[in-house]
DNA sequence: CTGTCGTTTATTTTT
DNA sequence: TAAACGACAG
């Protein structure tokens, strides 16, 4: 039996209360994990029957983290419970029930591009796609929408929406059904309208999950809300784990007075803290706990930890965006030479932009690094054109993958083909693809041309049927002469890049269909899908590489570091500038609270790092330090005192005041290399190696080229490489991976 | 229908 | 800066 002495008091206590309601607030790195899972190994010890538990989590890498310790924990095999993200509960009460609100069993899940696809379809028909349609403030509306309430249509119109939107909305919603889809929030929404309209479901479900867990409750919406109070009102057996000051999701829907009213709304509920933090140093929790004390409307808490001491926390202060990436790569450098592992580190930013230059910088050191989150694999143009295939041959009726694939590869089919099949389909009550199958009433060209493309589907069709997945995926794009179609669209050498990722992607499915149950109903198809619709990347983090982590702050959350970089504390960038803006004070307790979630993913170390100038959406913008800096207390950072002489770049150097960073003149930054500017401050860079021009070099990754051009001498050589394949880059000489052949 | 060219606009995005 | 989108000519 597993262990309660492992757990303090107040864990031992939420571990031990199995019945009513109960309310974990979690700080940061307080074992709010651990008390799930040895709370759940504890129902199941008790008698509690496995698929009587249902445990709800946002992501699915906490959801295998979860399933995952506590299997470990109860020995028996927990397959029968439901460990899983609100979105694949949904799916799977939807898969089996979905007929009862009208839709089919085998619906397919729009995500984020879908939907903008749709809208943008439908505001075409509707006449109205010219630019001044604020297509995307559309979809966020209907989004926020469908977050906010049961019905949103009713929410639309309080809200005062325009007209259009709320045609857009309806037709949205039309469509979507039409097609046999839902979006994100539709799988929540629907789940919630499927209960409400068939009480025998509701009962069935009411029955079966006796005992509800819900994780990360301060993210949960309004029909996240409503979700789990269908489910646990009667029996109040529900267990939410949470942490108010780590809400940072308000702009998604997120309610942040769900964990705030928990007390209120489950009547007699237990409220246990968890503030002893086992993560970090207190000079690090010293300081979150000053930050996030500017907060007003928390439920009261403090961390402290027995972690006495630590490293102070240092803060920089650097000219520009490349001096700070440069600052980051020698600092791990150092650290890795002092024994640190790369993947000891993290570089955490506001926005993904910033993760251009500092993933630059960290190939010119040669440091290995993976960037989190930013363009999904999903996303890329080339996956998502064969998907489109993939879901069609699913579900003929998916209109947005039928537009998006029609005409690629190209096949002469432009807007006056797609209106004539449009309006055919409209007259049909069909599908546009089902409506293309059959040429009545349309002319012979267009008919022709049509046929182009179904005929191709149906020849696909017939060849799915007939083998694994994996391999007719690779056949599918040999059939369609995808590659081709690449190459005669490419202008920068993309090509191999994406067969590469196209490869992966074989590969992707070939890993599902290995896990895919041979007598199950659900096809690989089918898992397939729903997997790419609800998995993102940073689900598949593995500590098995030893690399640099870049991420959002956003992302990193439920994550810890030994040593973590947070990038850009300048005003306007975090807090962001609409925070500024708005002067919402909602807004900035958001931003504070980002703030707090990226200080304490750190356990040993923290780094700040500011420019005196940012190189931004392609001008120069110069923003003092962020507030957060200043709200903690002195004696918890080490403020190295103004340099006068920076190695290069000298002409900030009178510029730099240690509190307020006056602004910098833009015109002094014409100078545009990926150059390392400023000079290491200890001797730690390698034996320095002399490059010069014409030399035959060996790059660990890029491989073979040729010296076009060196300059500055010593750590801060800088040589200029022409790549066998084309490519041009620069490197810092005396730490990237380079060596002559 | 397709390619090119100018204009516009830029958080965060668990799912 | 750069990518994404719409206008427009071929």
């Amino acid at each position: 039996m597993h262990d309660l002495s492992v757990l303090n008091k107040p864990q031992r206590e939420a571990v031990e209360c199995l019945e009513g309601p109960l309310l974990v607030l979690a700080g940061a790195g307080s074992g709010k994990t651990r008390v799930l899972t040895y709370r759940i190994a504890n129902l199941i010890q008790h008698g509690v029957a496995p698929w009587n538990i249902l445990a709800l989590t946002f992501t699915n890498k906490a959801a295998r983290e979860m399933r995952e310790r506590t299997e470990a924990l109860v020995s028996a095999s927990a397959a029968d419970m439901w460990v899983m993200t609100f979105h694949s509960c949904c799916t799977k009460m939807l898969r089996f029930d979905a007929d009862k609100i009208g839709y089919e069993r085998n619906f397919l899940i729009y995500d984020d591009g879908d939907q903008m696809n749709l809208i943008t379809d439908i505001l075409k028909q509707m006449g109205k796609n010219d630019k001044n349609v604020p297509k995307r403030q559309i979809k966020e509306m209907i989004s926020d929408a469908k977050n906010m309430a049961n019905d949103p249509v009713a929410y639309l119109e309080e809200s005062f929406a325009d007209d259009l939107t709320i045609e857009v909305f309806k037709r949205y919603q039309k469509r979507l059904k039409e097609a046999n889809a839902f979006d994100f929030d539709d799988l929540l929404l629907k789940v919630v309208e499927l209960l409400k309209k068939n009480p025998d479901v509701l009962e069935k479900y009411r029955k079966k999950f006796k005992y509800v867990l819900v994780d990360e409750y301060q993210d949960t919406n309004a029909v996240q809300y409503e979700l789990i109070e269908l489910l646990c009102r009667e029996h109040s057996n529900i267990c939410v784990v949470g942490d108010d000051d780590q809400s940072i999701y308000g702009w998604r829907g997120a309610d942040i007075r769900n964990i705030l009213d928990f007390e209120k709304d489950f009547k007699g509920a237990k409220v246990i803290r968890l503030e002893q933090n086992y993560r970090s140093t207190s000079q690090i929790l010293d300081a979150a706990n000053a930050v996030i004390k500017n907060n007003t409307g928390r439920k009261s808490k403090t961390l402290w930890t027995d972690k006495k001491g630590g490293e102070k926390i240092t803060y920089e202060l650097v000219p520009t965006e490349r001096e700070e990436a440069s600052y980051i790569c020698k600092t791990i450098l150092q650290n890795v030479k002092n024994g640190a592992k790369y993947s000891d580190h993290a570089i955490l930013y506001r926005m993904n932009a910033q993760s251009r230059v500092l993933e630059s910088t960290l190939i010119n050191y040669g440091i290995p690094h993976k960037v989190y989150g930013g363009m999904r694999f999903f996303e890329r143009k080339e996956i998502k054109d064969i998907l489109a295939y993939l879901r069609l041959i699913y579900n003929p009726n998916d209109d947005v993958s039928f537009l998006r694939i029609v005409n690629v590869p190209k096949r002469s089919i432009g807007d006056s083909t797609l209106k004539k099949l449009a309006d055919k389909a409209e007259e049909m009550g069909e599908s546009l693809f089902v409506a293309a199958m059959d040429d009545t009433g349309l002319d012979s060209k267009t008919a022709s041309k049509l046929r182009s493309f179904t005929d191709t589907m149906a020849e696909l069709m017939a060849m799915c049927a007939t083998m694994p997945l994996s391999l007719f995926t690779e056949e599918l794009i040999n059939h369609i002469g995808y590659e081709a179609y690449l190459r005669s669209e490419d202008k920068k050498g993309e090509t191999e890049g994406r067969m590469d990722n196209l490869r992966e992607l074989v590969g992707n499915i070939a890993e599902i269909e290995k896990d895919v149950d041979e007598d199950s109903e659900i096809t690989a198809l089918q898992a397939f899908l729903e997997n790419v619709a609800l998995v993102s990347d940073i689900d598949g983090m593995n500590d098995e590489n030893d690399t640099v982590s870049l991420m959002t702050l956003h992302s990193a959350k439920g994550l810890e570091f030994e040593r973590v970089f947070i990038a850009a504390m300048e005003e306007n960038i975090f807090p962001s500038s609409r925070a500024n803006a708005r002067l919402s004070l909602d807004d900035m307790e958001e931003e504070r609270r980002l703030c707090y979630v990226g200080i304490t993913r750190a356990k040993q170390k923290l780094y700040l790092i500011s420019c005196e100038t940012r190189m931004l959406f392609g001008s120069y913008s110069s923003n003092r330090r962020s507030r957060f800096v200043d709200e903690i207390p002195p004696e918890l950072i080490e403020m190295p005192q103004p340099k006068k002489q920076q190695a290069t770049l000298s002409s900030f150097g009178g510029s730099s005041s240690a509190l307020y960073p006056q602004h910098a003149s833009a015109h002094m930054l014409t100078k545009k290399t990926e150059t390392v500017a400023s000079k290491p401050k200890t001797a730690q860079s390698p034996v320095a190696k002399q490059f010069s021009v014409n030399d035959k070099v060996r790059h660990a990754q890029f491989g073979e080229g040729t010296v076009v051009n060196v300059s500055g001498t010593g750590s801060t050589m800088v040589v200029n490489i022409h790549f066998a394949d084309g490519k041009i880059k620069n490197f810092a000489a005396a730490y990237a991976p380079i060596e002559k052949i």
